[in-house]
DNA sequence: ATAGCAATAGACCGACCGGTCTAATTGAGG
DNA sequence: CCTCAATTAGACCGGTCGGTCTATTGCTAT
């Protein structure tokens, strides 16, 4: 069985909100991208444009958590695993295309119902320092200093992807971990 | 005399553009909120939108190089001015709103011409970090030094109001000298 | 005073927006 | 095979978008 309509939709919606922002992208474009009519997206998500932006949210959300995981698996140390991560990180914002922004921001710092938009995006962001802070802590830091080098880990992800995408250049990323250290 | 017609355009589309992004701000907003018609928009800023968003991007940027220039003008060691300026943007935040996001990034990212606002939001950027340089410099890093503390401040900067966007508390960019020595 | 230009004012336009609604199609259970 | 609900399909809607155009106002130079 292939990939579900309603997947193909919020699939199709994360990439085009991530390129150009809840409000740069029209319903009808993601329809076209995805090659479905206007009433599937309606019938797998009653609120329309809103459902489906906190779908693709949470699909972002979840691929994120994934890629965290999957650098500090095969580490052996906390700086090893932060390597890892922002080597991924670059490839993944080469892959997508310089242009692309942080999928969070993008959908859920704009689109109507502001602040329940924005609670989401604290759950998220929040729930990727959680993630690292467990990592940093199995892999031998104190808990003190795992929380601070968590926060550090995304606040710098955040400021280098911007300055990655406004010069076009995934070395950003790749150079991220010298400024970490 | 008061403020130009033109200016007031330009500040209260960068305001509100901050707070939406350029694609969730319509032109009738804007004229509405500064209490002007669509014929005084299309006199100062013949091309419309795109105009009016550059030169509210030039008025973001050259406050934040004054507020940058200011943080630093008194400050006897490097240290000292990172803590001044995240205080004072701190208090900016709570000034603006806490929805509110980075002007260059808002507005420079999407919208359309992708490629000539793109680059200049690259200007933009690159020369906050020189302008912190600079700083750096003067107060007695070595210019190594300087360049790599000015690029790590600058991602804190972005990095930290992200984190402060989405939980709603300026403490993030108060905290944020603590992370970076 | 008045000629002439800069600026203000807002009606108006086609395109596109998100959203609704009805009809056709599909596929699983009887 | 037939039924019937789930899904797909897309025409259609009012509203708003960015942008154009004409008229009027205000100011300045002669």
């Amino acid at each position: 069985m292939s990939i579900s309509t309603k997947d193909k939709l919020a699939w199709t919606a994360a990439k085009l909100f991530q390129e150009k922002g809840f409000d740069g992208v029209g319903l009808n474009e993601i329809l076209a991208a995805a090659g479905l009519p206007k009433g599937s997206l309606y019938h797998h998500f009653p609120n329309g444009k809103k459902d489906l932006a906190l779908e693709a949210a949470a699909l972002a959300d979840r691929e994120m958590v994934r890629i965290i995981n999957d650098a500090f698996a095969s580490a052996e140390t906390y700086r090893h695993g932060v390597s890892t991560l922002f080597h991924k990180l670059a490839k993944l914002f080469e892959l997508l295309g310089s242009h692309t922004g942080c999928p969070i921001s993008e959908i859920l710092f704009a689109g109507p119902d502001r602040n329940e938009f924005r609670t989401r995006s604290a759950t998220y962001f929040n729930g990727w320092i959680a993630c690292i802070e467990g990592h940093a802590i199995r892999l031998g830091e104190t808990e003190a200093a795992a929380q601070q080098q968590a926060e550090r880990l995304f606040i710098s992800l955040q400021g280098c992807w911007t300055l990655a995408r406004a010069n076009e250049d995934s070395d950003q990323l790749r150079r991220a971990p010298e400024l970490l250290f």
